[in-house]
DNA sequence: CTGTTAGCGCCTTCAA
DNA sequence: TTGAAGGCGCTAACAG
């Protein structure tokens, strides 16, 4: 049988009180006892339970999440995760405060990162734009001892706990790969379509796919990358100019979001000059792209995973418990039009 | 705040030892104070506490995995899968029994299934082979109210309770289209190598992969499917044989495990008549080959996944829960160079 | 048929 | 610095 409190207590010579003392290593024990006690833990292999343990202590986890207000399909995906994860909020004692920011402002985000540390929530999970003002911010969040996650794209330069997000280097290099053997002919000009530079994971995609393309297919011709800010209808208008101004366009990389515009925009090019597409996040937009052969394939990351992942890391951070690395990474989901979910 | 059985205890009038009655669907109460209760329920929107509940059922779930005794990476990853569910079987009230199976043996698989069902336990997994004699007795286990998932391969013409593994149908798909696409050229030969026909999850791959073939490729030719019965030996005596004789083949899709045996061919063919190789389950062995460019592509089930959802799904079962399908639903991972883990 | 009572394993006052 | 006692939300004897 599992040991227990009880049987550490008995083992060691001491009461139960004490014995919860040590495990949870508060203050008032002096050190023979709690080296007993330590002893007691290790011969008798006890390892808390850690269900019961949340259950007389009836805690609850206020957790702030930090979202930019950007009407996209992926970010209305990471809201609809986030309602999901409060309807389970009751079991899993977490409290989810969903705090909208502006999209792509890295004042407004540290900003919102300050006023979120002052209500001393148990975490916070943000969306980051890599500028030195919300690095600053999040210093500040992680000296107050608050437990601080990235979501999605990542922040350089700070100590933050733990990224939930895919490795977007690996993203970029995994697309220009696809889109490299997929082009087929050794000729052409590949497109490059972005959301913005001043998010990590956009430029860590785009570099990445740019040393990829150059090494492995050097006689296709990249483009300068065009910045949509994820917004359906600047991408719509940049996709379209660009089509109607050359016309030996093999193949198109989106990085970012948007797709809404891009789809319509390839809607219009005539079928033979179709270049190959590889676009990321799988929506409604995308998945029905892909079904049609507008898109080849779509590189996904599951934003209920990563909420998951987030709420878990929290957790355990607030906890002072470790985080199973292995089991927080997030993949990256390839979809062709033949293993859609 | 959230309602607790006090709070419908009181709320119905009643005691206690009757909300919990009526919560476990028990019997010995009688329907007009069931009414009175399930509507306190419904009113105050009542989620019984499940951490709560275990720790006073102080339940264990006894849980019973067949596995086939085959040594190639994918099982071996699956044991591995098992022991670490071993090891967190404590907090999770779980105790998992490993039982070995030959393989691709239905006589003993159908033997194997009825000896677990006699220790009664709380569910059983195994991982199928598509036969009468294993249908009749996985029939026997249901019949026997003991909670039955497939793991990895599943059984046809079963009410099995839940199936833990890929769309293999998908996953033939999506080698086809892969593999089609980065043969680039029109001519030349496919090969196909399988373990066995025998089991479900090979056939499906097959088929699809054939169809889409047909459909989308109709120049390339497929050759003859080749069992390698997941043994590296054979295999490799196969694959070897195959590139002896034949210098056409621009493609080989590997979709049974054994690879070890496939990529030790495949070094002795001379580099510029390699072929497109598409295989399954990442292993030490796919790989290095990935790395190496021995073979483009990988689809990968992971093991972990589907043991851990096969043991939720059991404890749900067990418990007359539902499964949230959505949740259980298993990936197909891509793997290229470029986004190993 | 219904209620009382004593735990499950752990944490937390309150006293000593 | 230590211990005793009560309780978290739920279940399970055992009585009525």
């Amino acid at each position: 049988m599992k040991p227990t409190v009880h049987d550490i207590a008995s083992h060691a010579g001491v009461s139960l009180a004490t014995v919860d003392r040590v495990l949870n290593r508060r203050p008032g024990v002096s050190a023979r006892t709690r080296e007993k006690v330590d002893k007691a833990v290790h011969e008798l292999g006890f390892v808390r339970d850690v269900a019961a343990a949340n259950l007389a202590k009836g805690r609850t986890y206020p957790l702030t999440f930090l979202i930019p207000s950007n009407d996209n399909s992926f970010m209305r995906g990471l809201r609809l995760a986030l309602d999901e994860a409060r309807d389970r909020a009751g079991v899993e004692r977490i409290a989810i405060r969903l705090v909208d920011v502006p999209a792509f402002d890295a004042a407004a985000l540290a900003r919102a990162l300050k006023d979120a540390a002052a209500d001393q929530p148990a975490g916070i999970a943000f969306v980051a734009v890599d500028a030195p003002e919300v690095a600053v911010a999040a210093s500040e969040v992680i000296a107050a001892g608050i437990p601080l996650v990235t979501l999605v794209s990542d922040l350089s330069g700070t100590e933050r706990d733990h990224y939930a997000g895919i490795d977007n280097a690996a993203a970029g290099r995994t697309a220009a790969s696809l889109l490299g053997r997929f082009a087929g002919g050794p000729q052409g000009k590949v497109a490059v379509l972005a959301g913005s530079m001043l998010v990590r994971d956009h430029r860590e995609r785009c570099e990445a796919f740019a040393s990829v393309m150059a090494r492995d297919f050097p006689t296709l011709e990249l483009l300068p990358v065009l910045e949509g800010r994820d917004d359906p209808a600047v991408v719509e208008r940049l996709v379209a100019a660009l089509f109607s101004g050359l016309d030996d366009i093999v193949a198109l990389y989106s990085l970012g979001a948007g797709n809404r515009g891009l789809v319509k925009a390839l809607e219009s090019v005539p079928a033979e000059r179709r270049p190959v597409v590889i676009a990321h996040e799988l929506t409604e937009t995308t998945r029905g792209a892909l079904q049609s052969g507008l898109i080849d394939a779509v590189l996904n990351q599951d934003a209920g995973h990563e909420v998951r992942s987030a709420i878990r890391v929290l957790k355990a951070k607030a906890d002072g418990l470790p985080v199973v690395a292995d089991q927080e990474r997030i993949r990256i989901d390839i979809f062709l039009k033949d293993n859609l979910p």
